[in-house]
RNA sequence: GCCCUGAUGGCGGAAUUGGUAGACGCGCUGGACUCAAAAUCCAGUGGCCUUUAAAGCCGUGCGGGUUCGAUUCCCGCUUGGGGCACCA
C-alpha cells in the first residue's frame, strides 16, 4: 500500500476543519499556553516558501505542547491595513477592501494547504471595525490619559485636571487654570495626555503624501515604495512613548528574547545618564539661561563654545542684531537640504556664528555660541556645551573654525584628533585636577547639584511615536474638532468606520483623502481627516485572539486572566524597533490602566531566519546569442545572465526548455561540457526578478505538505538564515516513505500485539528522550535526524510492534501531521491524534549495563586496558579514549576506573 | 566608527558544551533489481602519502596561549550577515 500524501493531506484537512479540531476555549482545569505568529500583511503575491518557516516552526511547538497536556491558544489574522492595497487603489481606483479581501483568501488557501493547528474561530483582521473599534478605544484611553512621573504609570487625565484645579502642577497654578479658556485649557492638556496632539518635526514623504515613523524610514527613504524624505514641522498626533523609554528598558532584562534583538532595542531607547546644566548667555546685552546636557560634566573646564541645533527655538532669541544676515541664510540652507543630504553629508562641517555668547557655570568663562546642523533640536535641550579637545564632532568643528582646543586630561595629545576614551586622570580642571575621568564625572555632577546650576539627568534617544497618517486605508481617528478644540467622540460611536469616497487620492488641495468623504463630520464637528498609522492595528491585536467576539471590551477579564500573555512569539527580526517597541508600550499603557494583568506581552521571542533563493546563471558570450557552461566561460568574455530555476536540475540547464523560455532564447546556441550546460548559483533573496522563487503549492502538490513541513525544519536552525535548495527535499520525502512503510506492507496496513524486545524499545526510548529536548529548545532539525535514525533502525529490526509504532505515530504528529493522523486512524484510533498524549520517556530502556575496567596510563597520552577475557579487547580500547578532566596525572603508571558504555566514552575516574 | 552574530567536507548542517570532528540529509562514485528508465535497496565518500591494504600525517577562517586533550575556553586578527550611526 502506498504512501498517497495527496488523498491522505486533503482527507485530514477536510476533517480538521469541518470538526474544528483546533477549536480552543479557556478551561481553568489545564494550563494554558500561547503559542502566536506574528500574522503576515497579506501582499498579493502571495507566499513563497520563505514565508511559512516561522509558521510552521510555532505549529509544531503548539501541536507538542498540546500533547504534553496544555491548552494551546494558536491563532492567526491578517494586519490588513496598509499602503500596498491603497497604493493599488489609487493607481487601479479598486477599493483596498476589495483588494485586501482578495489576498487574504489567497493566502488562507496557501495556509490551508500546508496543515496549521490554527483556531480560525478567532481570525482577526486589522481593517474589520469589529476589531479597530478596539484600536480606537485604545486610542481615546490614550487621549484621557497623562503619565504620572511621581507613580511612573499613565493615570486618567481627570486626575491631573484635579491637580490644577487644587494645588496647581508644574507651572500651571489653579489660578491660572481657573481663568484658561476651553481652547487654553486644551493645550495644557495637549502636553500631557499619552495620545496627544503636537507640532513636530517629523519624516514627511512627497512621494506618498504622508508623514512616516522613524522605523518606517531607512537611510532617508521610505521603507516602503523608497520615496525621498525630508524633515517638516507639522502638527501631528502623537503617542507619548517617551514616557515609557525607562520601563521599556529595565524590563527587557526579564525577557527571554535573543541577545542581539534586546540589544536592537536598548540602542533604539538609547538611555543615557548626564547633567543639565544652565549656562547664562549675553544676546545684544540681554540675558537668557539655556540648558544644555552632557554626559562629560567631567570636561566642564575643557567647554570653549556653545552650538545650537537649527531648529531650536533659542536660535531667534540667541542671535545677535548684528549677525541676523549670516545666521538667517545658514538656516535657509539648513532647511533645504533633504534628511537623505544630511546623511550623505555627514563628513562635511557648518556651522555659522550667532554673535551671542554663554557664560560657563562653573568658570565664568565667556565663549562663543554657534549654530550647527550637527546639534539635533530633537534630543536633549538642543543645544551642548562644546568640548573640542574630548569630543571627536566638537573638534571637527572646531578645527574647521578655528576654535580653541583645551585639553582637560593629562597627557592628551589632541593635535590631530580628539581624545573621547573615558579614561586617565583630569588636569586644567580646578577641583577636579588629579581625579580619574570616572571619579571627576561623578564629582562634577555632585558638585553642580550642590551649586544650584544644575541637576542629573537621564535621556533617551527614543521618540514619541508619530500617530497621524495623511492616507484613507486606515483606522479613522474618533475625534472631532469642536470649535477648533480636538474633542473625543464617545465609546457609543465607536466603531468609527472609514467613509466611502471617490478617489483615494489626496484631495486637491493637499489634504488627506478623507476629506474627499462628503458629510465627514460628527455632530457638526468636523472629523479629524488623518488615519491611524500600520502598527495601529498591530499593536494589541494578541490581546484580541484572547477575546476576538467580545463586543463590549477588548478583551474580557475572565480571558486576559486565563491567557494572560505570550509564552512563545514567532516572527522576522525586522519588528525590533517598530511594532516590538510599539506593542510594549501599548500592552504597558493598558496595564497600568487595570485593563490587562500583564505588563509584558511577549514571554519569549524567536527570529527565524530568512530563506534565500538559490539563483541559476547562465553565460551569454558577448554579443553573441551563445552560451557557454560554467567550467568553460573564462575562456570567453561573457554576461551572467539570471535563469529561472524551474528549467534547471541539479544545476543542469534543459536545453529545450531554455529556448522555450523566452523567444530571445529561442535559436540559442551552447558551448557544453560533457554534454551538459553546468549553470553557475548563487544565494540571494527570494524574488521574482532572480527567477529563484519557490512556491509552497508547487511543493505542496509534487512532495506533499508533510514533507514540505520537514524539509523546512531539516534545513537548519530556525534562527538562522539559509538558502533554499529544492533538490534535497528527497531525503525527508523518502524518510516519510520508510516511515509509512513501517506500518504498512503491499496488501495494507500490518502492525502486530507482538511484545516489543528490548533493543526496539531502546530506540523508541531514545528518540523520546531526544525529541522531547530538542523541542524545548527550538532544534527541530536534530530531532528529525534522529527521528530518520530510528526508522532507519526499526526498519533493520523489521519491527512491526504496535507498542512501538502507536508512541513512534505520536512523536512524528507534531511535525508531519497528516500521515500520523491517518496511521493514527489505522492503528484503531477513532479521536484526532491532537488529543494523545506526548510518550512517557524511560530513561532506564537507553541505558546499557555498565562494565567497571581498570586503565593504566602509558605516558604517551594514551591508555592500554586490562580486560577479562570475556571482554571485546579492541572495542573498549577503541571507547577508551577520555579521561575524567579533574584527574591529575602524576608519573606513568597510574591505575584509573572506567566506566564504559559499548560504543561510547562515559567518565574515567581516578581510583 | 559603535553594537550584536556567524565562519566546520562539493552543499545544508551535527557534535552530550573540554573528550573518537564531520551525525543526519543532499550530491557524487560503484553495485543489485530492470529490455530500459523511474522508484527502491546495498556499499563507498574530508585531504595527503600508498598499486592496494594496513599504518601514518594534516585538517573546524588566520596567528598565538591555557590543557594530558580545544570546533568548544582566553588574547590578537581576517571575513560574511544584521542593526545603529552626528543622540553631546
Amino acid at each position: 500500500m502506498d504512501y498517497d500524501f495527496k488523498s491522505i493531506e486533503s482527507k485530514w484537512q477536510a476533517r480538521w476543519a469541518a470538526n474544528k479540531t483546533f477549536r480552543v476555549v479557556e478551561d481553568p482545569a489545564k494550563p494554558k499556553f500561547y503559542v502566536l505568529d506574528m500574522f503576515p500583511y497579506p501582499s498579493g503575491a502571495g507566499l513563497h516558501v520563505g514565508h511559512p518557516l516561522g509558521y510552521i516552526a510555532s505549529d509544531i511547538f503548539s501541536r507538542y505542547k498540546r500533547l504534553k497536556g496544555f491548552n494551546v491558544l494558536h491563532p492567526m489574522g491578517y494586519d490588513a491595513f496598509g499602503l500596498p492595497a491603497e497604493q493599488y487603489a489609487i493607481q487601479t481606483g479598486q477599493h483596498p477592501e476589495v483588494t485586501t479581501e482578495k489576498n487574504v483568501a489567497r493566502y488562507r488557501e496557501q495556509l490551508d494547504r500546508i496543515g496549521f493547528s490554527y483556531d480560525w474561530d478567532r481570525e482577526v483582521r486589522t481593517c474589520d471595525p469589529a476589531f479597530y473599534k478596539w484600536t480606537q478605544w485604545a486610542f481615546l484611553q490614550m487621549f484621557d490619559s497623562w503619565y504620572d512621573p511621581s507613580l511612573d504609570k499613565a493615570r486618567p487625565i481627570s486626575e491631573l485636571v484635579a491637580k490644577f484645579e487644587t494645588t496647581g502642577y508644574e507651572d500651571v497654578t489653579p489660578a491660572q487654570w481657573k481663568a484658561a479658556s476651553e481652547k487654553e485649557k486644551s493645550d495644557i492638556l495637549m502636553r500631557y495626555r499619552i495620545a496627544y496632539q503636537g507640532e513636530t518635526s517629523v519624516n514627511w514623504c512627497e512621494g506618498l503624501g504622508t508623514v512616516l515613523a522613524n522605523d518606517e524610514v531607512k537611510d532617508g527613504l521610505s521603507v516602503r515604495g523608497g520615496y525621498p524624505v525630508e524633515q517638516k514641522k507639522m502638527t501631528q498626533w502623537q503617542l507619548r512613548v517617551s514616557a515609557y523609554a525607562g520601563r521599556l528598558l529595565d524590563s527587557l532584562e526579564k525577557l527571554d528574547w535573543s541577545d542581539s534583538l534586546k540589544e536592537m532595542q536598548r540602542n533604539w531607547i538609547g538611555r543615557s545618564e548626564g547633567t543639565e546644566m544652565v549656562f547664562n548667555t549675553l544676546c545684544d546685552g540681554r540675558e537668557l539661561p539655556v540648558t544644555i546636557f552632557t554626559t562629560r560634566a567631567d570636561t566642564i573646564f575643557g567647554v570653549t563654545f556653545m552650538v545650537l541645533a537649527p531648529e531650536s527655538d533659542l536660535v531667534e532669541a540667541l542671535t545677535a542684531a548684528d549677525h541676523k544676515a549670516e545666521v538667517a541664510e545658514y538656516l535657509k540652507y539648513v532647511k533645504k537640504k533633504t534628511e537623505r543630504e544630511r546623511i550623505a553629508e555627514t563628513k562635511t562641517v557648518t556651522g555659522v556664528f550667532s554673535g551671542s555668547y554663554g557664560i560657563n557655570p562653573v568658570t565664568g568663562e565667556k565663549v562663543p555660541i554657534w549654530i550647527s546642523e550637527y546639534v539635533l533640536a530633537g534630543y536633549g535641550t538642543g543645544a551642548i556645551m562644546a568640548v573640542p579637545a574630548h569630543d571627536s564632532r566638537d573638534y571637527a568643528f572646531a578645527k574647521k573654525f578655528n576654535l580653541p582646543i583645551v585639553p582637560v586630561i593629562e597627557g592628551a595629545d589632541v593635535s590631530e584628533q580628539s581624545v573621547d576614551a573615558k579614561e586617565g586622570v583630569m588636569c586644567n580642571s580646578g577641583f577636579l585636577n588629579g581625579m580619574s575621568v570616572k571619579q571627576a564625572i561623578e564629582a562634577a555632577k555632585d558638585y553642580v547639584e550642590a551649586k544650584g546650576i544644575g541637576r542629573r539627568k537621564t535621556n533617551y534617544r527614543l521618540r514619541d511615536a508619530i500617530f497621524s497618517r495623511q492616507r484613507y486605508w486606515g483606522e479613522p481617528f474618533p475625534i472631532c474638532y469642536k470649535d477648533g478644540i480636538p474633542t473625543p467622540l464617545p465609546l457609543s460611536a465607536l466603531p468609527l468606520r472609514l467613509p466611502e469616497i471617490d478617489s483615494f487620492k489626496p484631495s486637491p488641495d493637499g489634504e488627506p483623502p478623507l476629506a474627499r468623504a462628503k458629510d465627514w463630520t460628527w455632530d457638526g464637528c468636523p472629523l479629524e481627516k488623518s488615519t491611524m498609522p500600520g502598527f495601529a492595528g498591530s499593536s494589541a491585536y494578541y490581546l484580541r485572539y484572547m477575546d476576538p467576539h467580545n463586543d463590549s471590551a477588548l478583551v474580557s477579564r475572565e480571558a486576559d486572566e486565563y491567557w494572560r500573555n505570550v509564552d512563545l512569539y514567532i516572527g522576522g527580526t525586522e519588528h525590533a524597533t517598530g511594532h516590538l517597541i510599539y506593542s510594549r508600550f501599548w500592552n504597558k499603557f493598558l496595564f497600568d490602566l487595570g485593563y490587562v494583568c500583564e505588563d509584558e506581552p511577549f514571554k519569549k521571542l524567536i527570529n527565524q531566519g530568512m530563506i534565500q533563493g538559490r539563483s541559476n546563471f547562465v553565460y551569454r558570450i558577448v554579443g553573441t546569442n551563445k552560451f557557454v557552461s560554467l567550467g568553460l566561460k573564462d575562456q570567453y568574455e561573457t554576461t551572467e545572465i539570471h535563469v529561472d530555476i524551474n528549467i534547471v536540475r541539479n544545476d543542469r540547464l534543459d536545453l529545450e526548455a531554455f529556448r522555450a523560455w523566452r523567444p530571445e532564447f529561442a535559436d540559442a546556441e551552447f558551448v557544453l561540457e560533457n554534454g551538459e550546460y553546468i549553470c553557475g548559483w548563487a544565494v540571494e533573496k527570494m524574488s521574482k526578478s532572480m527567477f529563484n522563487v519557490v512556491n509552497p503549492d508547487v511543493i505542496c502538490d509534487t512532495y506533499g505538505a508533510d514533507t514540505l513541513r520537514l524539509y523546512e525544519m531539516f534545513l537548519g536552525p530556525l534562527e538562522q538564515s539559509k538558502p533554499w535548495d529544492t533538490k534535497g527535499i528527497d531525503g525527508v520525502s523518502r524518510f516519510l516513505k520508510k516511515f509509512w512503510r513501517l506500518y504498512t506492507d503491499r496488501d495494507g496496513f500490518a502492525v502486530t500485539d507482538e511484545k516489543a524486545t528490548p533493543a526496539e524499545l531502546k530506540v523508541l526510548h531514545r528518540l523520546i528522550g531526544k525529541e522531547q529536548e530538542d523541542i524545548e529548545n527550538f532544534s527541530f532539525n536534530t530531532t528529525i535526524s534522529a527521528f530518520m535514525i530510528a526508522v532507519n533502525e526499526l526498519s533493520a529490526l523489521d519491527c512491526r510492534k504496535r507498542e512501538i509504532l502507536e508512541p513512534l505515530c505520536v512523536l512524528l504528529a507534531p511535525f508531519a501531521p497528516h500521515i500520523a493522523e491517518e496511521l493514527w486512524e489505522q492503528l484503531g484510533h477513532t479521536e484526532s491524534i491532537t488529543n494523545a498524549s506526548f510518550p512517557t520517556f524511560n530513561a532506564a530502556y537507553t541505558v546499557e549495563d555498565s562494565v567497571t575496567y581498570p586503565v593504566q596510563f602509558n605516558g604517551k597520552m594514551r591508555f592500554t586496558v586490562d580486560l577479562p577475557k570475556s571482554a571485546a579487547s579492541a572495542e573498549v580500547e577503541a571507547a577508551v579514549r577520555g579521561m575524567e578532566q579533574t584527574a591529575k596525572w602524576v608519573g606513568d603508571q597510574q591505575i584509573v576506573k572506567v566506566v564504559v558504555v559499548p560504543g561510547r566514552i562515559i567518565n574515567i575516574v581516578v581510583k
